[in-house]
DNA sequence: GGTAGACCTGGACGC
DNA sequence: GCGTCCAGGTCTACC
């Protein structure tokens, strides 16, 4: 469990935290979703009782087994990257000092990397409504629930075997049908394997070249799953960042000029490039409407989809367990 | 190597 | 309530 750890400003600091299956809890500032265990899903709720830096708690809805626990563990791990190597943030903080007295390093992700694919292939070519939208209703259609708690996220061999028509009238996906399924047929054979996407031996030129022959998969794609593997020296250039360039850099001219003066501005950063344009970005979503961790779903969440995710899920028995690295 | 146009959905807007 | 327009990255065909 790294001493510095705050759930809040950690667990809030990418958007994946607003798609389902997580639920972020403001008043209890809690994240909660369904897991897939050796013991089947469960759902698991996260919290920091004693405060940033103390150790998180994971309510569950029903007893673990061992492997449960192990896995449930190395779950949330991933997540909240509570194994990300600490000399490696202390670097980024040196090389920009903006980020070290909040602490901000760790961005958040999915507990596992087919999520993270998925997510992000959903979150082309959409604005975020439809992003959220397409993630409630993948949940819904497909994900497998605990007793009496919502969908958690689909399992890949599922996804595998769905229909192109299913997927697009229920799931809302569109032209995206087919890309998903054939992706989700890739993780489901072992074609792609993520353990060498996330091995550090692995060049990142040779993660980027597999991941754009994803179906789906472009260059603004691969480049934010390279930074969802901890691997942050590519920069997804979309709108956004030609927004950001242009309202908080001040740069000028075409869309692609401004994308250029982004990825030279964000070089000198090299190895921790995203983090730096990332939290510059995050930044500027919390002028607009105050800390991550306040925002409501149903009220916040509401500027990006008129639907409101629904089923408040219930947790019918507690088996708390300490979740992180410290024994 | 660069570019035009299709792909699909949901929100905004005008009537 | 209906029709139209638009935003959003990837992919293919073409130059």
């Amino acid at each position: 469990m790294p001493a510095d750890y705050s759930l809040p400003r950690d667990a809030c600091s990418y958007g994946y935290f607003l798609l389902a299956p997580n639920r972020w809890d403001v008043e209890e500032q809690s994240l909660s979703r369904p897991l897939r265990l050796p013991g089947g899903v469960v759902h698991t709720q996260l919290t920091q009782p004693a405060g940033p830096g103390t150790p998180l708690t994971a309510a569950t809805s029903r007893t673990l087994s061992s492997a449960d626990k192990a896995s449930l563990r190395a779950q949330v791990t991933r997540m909240l990257r509570l194994d990300e190597d600490e000399r490696h943030i202390a670097g980024f903080h040196r090389l920009d000092p903006r980020w070290k007295r909040s602490g901000r390093a760790r961005l958040f992700r999915s507990p596992t990397m087919y999520e993270d694919v998925v997510k992000t292939i959903t979150s082309c070519n959409v604005t975020w409504p439809g992003t959220v939208q397409m993630n409630r209703r993948l949940c819904e259609v497909l994900g497998e629930a605990p007793p009496g708690g919502a969908g958690g996220f689909p399992d890949q061999a599922r996804v595998a075997r769905a229909r192109p028509e299913m997927l697009r009238a229920r799931c809302r996906v569109g032209y995206r049908d087919a890309r998903l399924i054939e992706v989700s047929r890739l993780f489901a054979r072992g074609v792609i394997r993520p353990a060498w996407f996330e091995d550090p031996s692995t060049p990142d030129d040779d993660v980027y070249d597999a991941l754009i022959d994803l179906p789906g998969v472009g260059p603004y794609a691969a480049s934010n799953i390279m930074q969802l593997l901890g691997r942050y020296s590519r920069l997804p250039l979309d709108t956004e960042s030609v927004r950001h360039g242009r309202t908080v850099l001040g740069m000028k001219g075409s869309s692609a000029q401004v994308m250029r003066q982004v990825r030279t501005h964000f070089a000198p950063f090299g190895a921790h490039a995203f983090r730096s344009y990332w939290f510059e970005m995050w930044r500027f979503y919390e002028s607009k409407h105050g800390k991550a961790w306040t925002w409501e779903r149903d009220s916040t969440g509401k500027l990006f989809t008129a639907a409101h995710l629904n089923a408040p899920s219930r947790i019918r028995r507690v088996d708390a367990a300490s979740v992180g690295h410290s024994p």
